[in-house]
RNA sequence: UGACCGAUGGUGUAAUUGGCAACACGUCUGAUUUUGGUUCAGAAGAGUUCUGGUUCGAUUCCAGAUCGGUCAACCA
């Protein structure tokens, strides 16, 4: 007789992504003791957007996942385009996106001191030297990927001069642009950026927190990495532009003797029909094409949140797209995908009429508003029900109705009955209509049997349509929102033109709704899905007088689909 | 052009590290449904850029090619 085994798969977890494989690996070779330390590293010079999501859920992610910490570091380096507001507007999505880096707040500014110390360690060593050369002069002797660079001129001054002229340049003793400290390393290096870079420049600038101390400051990759060692970071993970970087990273450690942690890179992320660089989204908010960083069709993380976005979903998102090497570009229709997953589980149910017709029933008491009990969400019980008046006169979508319907529709249409949601069903009897041959009122006569919305004669209808009712109802602004250009690749543009061609014109309709009364004292905090419509939430430009929802993504729609077929 | 990196359905990511390609989104059917939502059942869609090599066997290893990306700021 066979025995079949009860020995349990080895639970081994399929599809672990590289970097989460080279640090099981150095777990194993014991390369940092089994330490897992990483880091997010903005330049406070803009506002967090998805892409920095992506990165932000890598870092916090990959540490929580193997028992390790992640610090917060601002790379402050360069003085004239950094500010408190970036660093605050950082620190706020971080915390929102729902991670936590305790008190390790860094800045590469807090090493200035020891960055410097070191710089002048590499001089002693002969690894480094002031350099004379102008902007323009250093990159017409850099040569090209083919041609090797010429050495500068003061490549080979004495240690003691550059150990000098560093100093002078600390004191401020030269202008902008007057002096450079360079790393020598090799101006024939087939990458440009081993061909003696700079490692300080002087900038005149005052610096968001060292104020007027310094006038020299650290290139990007002179700071980067020693911060990285300072702060005993084992995995530095960083886009693939910065793969050439490197080599230079390394060196810098290595010829300083100091703790090295290593580099990774993985491909960024593209979402179509948006772009992402700081560059583009900065034009669109100075241009005025949008209504600032927080706009919510930007998709920075200010403006996804106020889309209506959850933490969650975008967590999900940033797991359930991977990380790889290969460009890539990710269908928003999945970032769409994770929202509607998540608001479909915790939205508050309510009812909306965005585009209103009045629809009266005749035999209905004129002053008569009956309570009716509404489900707050079917996907969770626990969300409870509410009350929703209901009256002689209503409002109903204009889509909902139809005067002469087609074989598929099974909405409200001459002689046909639908059910109400939560209310009644109602038979259509004729249409009122104005001059110009517009319907003004649709009426309707109502089983007053199929109070709740079952009939006790167990006879079907095949639609259920929302409703408002007429008296009751409150006016709110609803703003509906759609992507943000109409092309997949706006960077993409054809001759003479730009991204900005691209822009979709209707990426922003406003309208007037109707909305239940229940929304009088709808909150920031609540996510409500219109039904029927789709997900919104409720924005701070509401007031007392007025309430404002922004549609943060429609509901699945298989009958327009089919509709428009 | 030089260095570095990459290439798997429409999109993204996998494939027990060499055993006859899986998951998700999207698309399409159908069922259920007081949301044409949700849920459920199912289908179509790639033979892994190409050419050789190693091997009983290659998406996986090797070589070459092709295509794509990144890099020539005193930006990060």
């Amino acid at each position: 007789m066979e025995i079949k085994s009860t020995e349990p798969k080895e639970p081994r977890e399929k599809g672990i992504h590289f970097i989460h494989q080279i640090i099981e690996d150095d777990n194993k070779t014991g390369k940092f003791e089994q330490r897992v330390h990483t880091r997010f590293p903005p330049e406070p010079n803009g506002y967090l957007h998805i892409g920095h999501a992506k990165s932000i859920c890598l870092n916090f992610g990959t540490a929580a996942k193997y028992g390790g910490l992640t610090n917060l570091r601002f790379d402050d380096t360069n003085p004239t385009t950094e500010d408190t507001e970036y660093v605050d507007s950082i620190r706020d999505d971080i915390r929102w996106l729902g991670f936590s880096w305790d008190d390790r707040e860094y800045y590469a500014s807090d090493y200035f001191e020891q960055l410097y110390a070191w710089a002048v360690e590499l001089i002693r060593k002969g690894k480094a030297y002031v350099c004379d050369m102008s902007a323009e002069e250093m990159s017409a002797n850099r040569g090209n990927p083919s041609v090797p660079g010429k050495e500068s001129p003061s490549r080979n001054r004495s240690v003691k001069e550059s150990l000098d002229l560093f100093e002078g340049m600390r004191k401020g003793e030269f202008k902008e642009g007057e002096k450079t400290l360079r790393a020598k390393i090799d101006m024939a290096s087939p990458n440009m950026h081993m061909r003696d870079p700079v490692m300080y420049r002087i900038m005149h600038a005052h610096h968001h927190r060292t104020g007027d101390k310094w006038c020299i400051y650290p290139m990007y990759d002179y700071a980067h990495g020693q911060c990285d060692s300072i702060e005993k970071i084992t995995h530095s993970i960083c886009t693939l532009e910065f793969e050439v970087h490197r080599p230079l990273y390394d060196w810098f450690v290595k010829e300083l003797g100091i703790y090295a942690p290593q580099q990774i890179e993985f491909a960024r992320l593209n979402l179509s029909y948006t772009v992402m660089s700081k560059r583009k989204l900065l034009q669109l908010v100075k241009e005025n094409y949008v209504n600032g960083w927080d706009d919510p069709r930007m998709p920075t993380i200010c403006g996804l949140r106020r889309r209506g976005y959850t933490p969650e979903s975008l967590r999900n998102f940033a797991e359930i797209i991977g990380v790889a090497k290969r460009d890539n570009v990710i269908d928003v229709a999945l970032l769409e995908h994770c929202v509607r997953e998540d608001l479909n589980k915790r939205a508050f149910r309510v009812m909306a009429v965005l585009n209103p017709v009045k629809l009266v029933i005749d035999n209905y008491p004129e002053d008569t508003v009956e309570m009716l009990d509404a489900i707050n969400n079917p996907e969770d019980p626990e969300m409870g029900t509410r009350q929703i008046p209901f009256s002689k006169e209503i409002y109903i979508e204009k889509d909902d109705f139809m005067e002469n319907p087609s074989k598929k529709y099974y909405r409200l249409s001459p002689g046909a009955e639908v059910r109400l949601r939560y209310a009644y069903f109602v038979k259509c009897t004729h249409v009122v209509k104005d001059s110009d041959g517009e319907i003004t009122e649709i009426h309707c006569t109502l089983d007053p049997a199929s109070r709740g919305g079952n009939s006790p004669d167990g006879r079907k209808v095949q639609g259920t349509i929302h409703w408002v009712s007429a008296t009751k109802g409150e006016q709110a602004e609803v703003r509906l929102y759609d992507r943000l250009f109409v092309k997949e690749n706006p960077d993409d543009a054809e001759e003479g033109k730009d991204f900005k061609d691209y822009l979709n014109a209707d990426s922003l309709k406003l309208i007037t709704a109707v909305v239940e009364p229940y929304l009088k004292d709808a909150d920031t905090n609540m996510k409500y899905q219109f039904e029927r419509i789709g997900y919104f939430c409720f924005d701070k430009d509401s007031s007392t007088e007025k309430l404002v929802f922004n549609r943060t993504v429609t509901l699945k729609d298989s009958w327009t689909k089919q509709a428009t077929k």
